[in-house]
DNA sequence: ACTTCGAATGTTAGCGCTACCATAACGCCC
DNA sequence: GGGCGTTATGGTAGCGCTAACATTCGAAGT
């Protein structure tokens, strides 16, 4: 074991033997601190002042070589770990982010949690993850559990936020960023691309292709709503009136998928391409096809999502939207990071746009 | 409106009359806050001392149901949001609780995170989300980070921790459960299960089905080596001597498994069945044999681990090793809630077990 | 009538840290 | 040699909340 040579001297007793002598003359015992070394007790076995310490362990530039030696062993020998709650209601920066997404489960969003974590880690910030659900009840709740914890930025990502939870934000006057959607009115900073847009292009790619008969399965979620909205507004315009559709929960899983098509199939509509409104589910739909001796894209052409990181290796190969999830992370950390530090910013509102990529289901 | 009958006596005021009175006799200036309105604010509002606004919202029950109304109203009026960095100071629970994982990308975990977050978001607890990264370089960066944040108990899931990082853990008192795993020396509290077994029993499967030139595509993960470790050893108990063995990096991927079954092909070795250490892999693996046109299992059986949700929506259907992920994020969460409550947490160290699934990859 | 008790509320003193200012010691310039 | 930076450090006063007692007052017990 290693040695435990410097015992906190025994400062906290005073109070209890004053206790001991006088008991009647004593207003209170003492309130129970946490036991834990504090920067006091650092700065008293160092022979310096609680606040040279503090300087020595935010900014040591400041601090003269010497004297940061010997703060630099006492905390060694004290094992001392700074309380950053204390530090935070000192000086209004809790070094806390939080992240909401509807559910990690979904794995959409996972590359851009990835990269929140990291960026954040590495500038010193915690990310808090909450969970709204799809549904949006707990939201409220959730927000108000949030904003309590005062932390220096929120991301947003995926969710249709209440109004009030809006308000809630608004009035906190915390960094907020909006990701993975292009609002007109955005509630502060934003970093995304328009779902609509990628209906329309999709669209249009498909029909290029020669795919007149295309038919949709979707997880019901609002963003996927606005890409089948405009997939199935370019799909008419461009003369193409029926589209069947199934709508399956969101979360979406390659069972949904699977499931999708069957019931497209069972409804006897034909079709030669299916719109996925992610990769798993368009994962399940080639499953399913290939599941009954179809063969993709010849009999039954399938178009993912998201590009996540096994699309470009399911057999065949899925003709997928790719989104850069990390890069949205990054820019949405760059955003809180900047604005926290009063870096300028530059624009508020950014699109990340997004590209078909084309492999073998197409 | 109610009444306001207690109004505070202007206590709060007399600095910033001093100030104006007799400016040159101000040793400073007042530190400014957040703007935020505070405990104090509803108070005065409401009529009432800070201590019992506080108490109005922390334990509603002690407080006069005519008084708490009054109060109930000011904080709606004011749109007051507790300060928890503040509570969290004063109280000595911050109401955070920190998940540390390898990486979220794995999916492994996920539900166990999602099971985690739920829990504690229940019980009022907000989850930080900490990843170590598969090379551990980071984690005693991360165990300080953590521990300055003084969170009320801390969920360790599937890392190996380095003896360092051990200690400081066991130093800060802080309520800890490992997960995902049976360790001979747990930290505190523990909730998982034999990796060990788990390769033994699969050994013990397959050989059962008939099966006798196994191979192993593996993660590069301490607890894939485990089961890899007792799979082999068990096997060659069995009288398999020849396991041809390929190891990828964690985190596993549907190409890492695509790859890593080429490579086994590739080095000539005749095998009748394929143990990999996630389902992911195990996918991969099925797919690039059907990508070969090799039947499964009849070709090659393939058997996975995890049983992930897409398990038995693969075609076929993959035969694999249950986990219950969701269970283990709420015992996890169980522990820690008894812990801080003072409830009794009975066995410390829970092995949950595990299950094969046999569907139709073997 | 007088303790005794419990319910409701208040007073005080921190929790461990940092912002803000002050101070001390040492050049350096004209 | 007085004024004025510069560098290193310290003192004090909070940040916004809650623990630990203290107090008040009416009801109940003896």
């Amino acid at each position: 074991m290693s040695t435990r040579s410097f015992p906190t001297p025994p400062a906290n007793q005073p109070l209890a033997s004053q206790l001991a002598i006088a008991p009647k003359r004593t207003r209170r015992a003492a309130r129970r601190g946490t036991g834990d070394t504090t920067l006091a007790d650092v700065a008293k076995l160092a022979g310096v002042s609680a606040i040279t310490v503090s300087r020595a362990l935010k900014t040591p530039t400041v601090v003269a070589p010497e004297t940061l030696a010997r703060i630099q062993e006492a905390v060694a020998r004290t094992g001392y770990v700074p309380n950053l709650i204390a530090g935070g209601l000192a000086s209004n920066r809790s070094g806390l982010v939080a992240a909401l997404v509807p559910t990690i489960a979904g794995s959409v969003f996972l590359d851009t949690v990835q990269a929140l974590t990291d960026a954040f880690d590495q500038a010193g910030f915690q990310l808090m993850l909450g969970q709204s659900g799809y549904s949006g009840s707990r939201e409220d709740a959730l927000i108000n559990a949030i904003v309590g914890r005062r932390p220096d930025g929120i991301v947003l990502t995926g969710i249709l936020h209440s109004p009030e939870g809006r308000r809630r934000l608004l009035a906190s006057g915390i960094p907020v960023v909006e990701t993975w959607d292009l609002t007109p009115t955005p509630i502060d900073m934003l970093i995304g691309f328009s779902h609509e847009r990628v209906g329309m292009e999709v669209a249009d790619f498909l029909y290029a292709k020669g795919y007149r008969r295309p038919a949709i399965v979707t997880a019901e979620d609002y963003r996927a709503g606005l890409r089948r909205f405009g997939f199935e507004h370019r799909m008419r315009s461009l003369g193409v009136i029926d589209m069947p559709t199934r709508v399956v929960q969101a979360p979406t899983t390659l069972r949904h998928g699977r499931e999708g098509y069957s019931d497209l199939l069972a409804s006897g509509a034909a079709l030669d391409v299916v719109f996925c409104s992610s990769d798993v589910l368009a994962h399940g739909v080639i499953t399913e096809a290939q599941a009954r001796g179809l063969r993709v894209p010849d009999d039954v052409a399938v178009m993912g999502f998201g590009d996540l990181a096994f699309a470009s290796f399911t057999h065949p190969a899925l003709t997928t939207v790719h989104i850069d999830g990390m890069a949205i992370g990054h820019q949405a950390a760059r955003f809180i990071i900047d604005r926290i530090e009063g870096t300028d910013i530059g624009e508020r509102v950014r699109d990340i746009g997004f590209s078909i990529v084309e492999r073998d289901s197409v």
